[in-house]
DNA sequence: GGTCGGCACGTTATAAGATATCATGGCGTC
DNA sequence: GACGCCATGATATCTTATAACGTGCCGACC
């Protein structure tokens, strides 16, 4: 994962070269998804945004929100209605993500083989495809391990019936 | 595509092999969902099954949809809200869809390529996959042929500045 | 310098999607 | 006939997203 300031800087060099602007709500929003690391809901950046120096209207947030995307600083999770910061915002991509339902956090693949694979598919039938989604819902690997943990300490205080 | 009548009769099996009610309710939400052929929102199902009977309410229609979806009788789109009946209900199973930005169709593949590319590069995370969401939003082949001849005859009625 | 147009943003209201909560009623068990 | 389970009814509310219209800045152009 980048740090936050990093991607703060880079997403202004890129607005720059593409000759767009990076406004001050821009950047604030951004700065809010990239802190947080994390999938974050409109509202929610609404909420962080209040600690500043003036209340925004959710139209506000939604303006932001879609300059961000187009500019591909930023991807929307569909399954969680919710944003994070792109990793790898110089060249605009639809990505995969890796979803833990138990922590809530977000990992972004960029696995050629799920592209190729899909590509190869939607050739066949003739499709022309504009915008990927992909989103694995399950349980990451240090969430994963810290259950095993868990069981396994269980299992030796009370060597009980095993389901 | 498969008849929503044989749909509806493969669910009834489905349901009474597996001790589930197929209940009025949920049929008819199975029934709609069917005979569109194509995605629909739970509101526009509400407004669908106002036209019979009684009239529900939001909880009656995500109720059924719910059952629905446990039994693998239909998927959500998670990009567009909506629910669509699956071809293949005998075994539940995540699905990978094709959606026409043009005409709304939608597509459901089965792609063993793209399942495996998927479990590949999760298990090499570490990563325990539950769910998966796939929508490869982009133009049909039917709305691209449409939309080339349409292109063709343009050029040939005015074979002016060409883009 | 004035005016015009585009763009970002503010403001209000509302649409669209989803859920929480409690009540009712059928139906099989005991 | 009392009890518990399940599906549904009914009401309210919450979350997510957009429509519509107004204001102010700023650079282009005359
Ligand atoms: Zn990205
Ligand atoms: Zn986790
Ligand atoms: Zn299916
Ligand atoms: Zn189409």
């Amino acid at each position: 994962m980048t740090a936050p300031r990093t991607q703060i800087a880079r997403a202004e060099v890129l607005c720059r070269e593409r000759g767009v602007r990076l406004t001050d709500q821009r950047r604030r929003v951004l700065e809010i998804l990239c802190a947080a690391g994390r999938p974050v809901g409109a509202y929610e950046i609404m909420d962080a945004m209040r600690e500043g120096p003036r209340v925004v209207a959710p139209p506000t947030v939604y303006r932001a929100l879609e300059f961000l995307l187009e500019q591909g600083l930023i991807h929307k999770i569909e399954s969680l209605h919710a944003f994070v910061g792109c990793d790898h915002p110089e060249h605009p991509h639809s990505s995969e993500f890796l979803i833990c339902l138990e922590c809530g956090g977000v990992a972004e693949l960029k696995d050629d083989a799920v592209e190729r694979s899909l590509a190869s598919v939607t050739r066949e039938s003739g499709f022309l495809p504009r915008r990927r989604v992909v989103e694995v819902m399950g349980i990451c690997a240090r969430c994963a391990r810290k259950e095993a943990c868990r069981r396994k300490e269980e299992a030796e205080r009370s060597p009980g019936p095993v389901d």
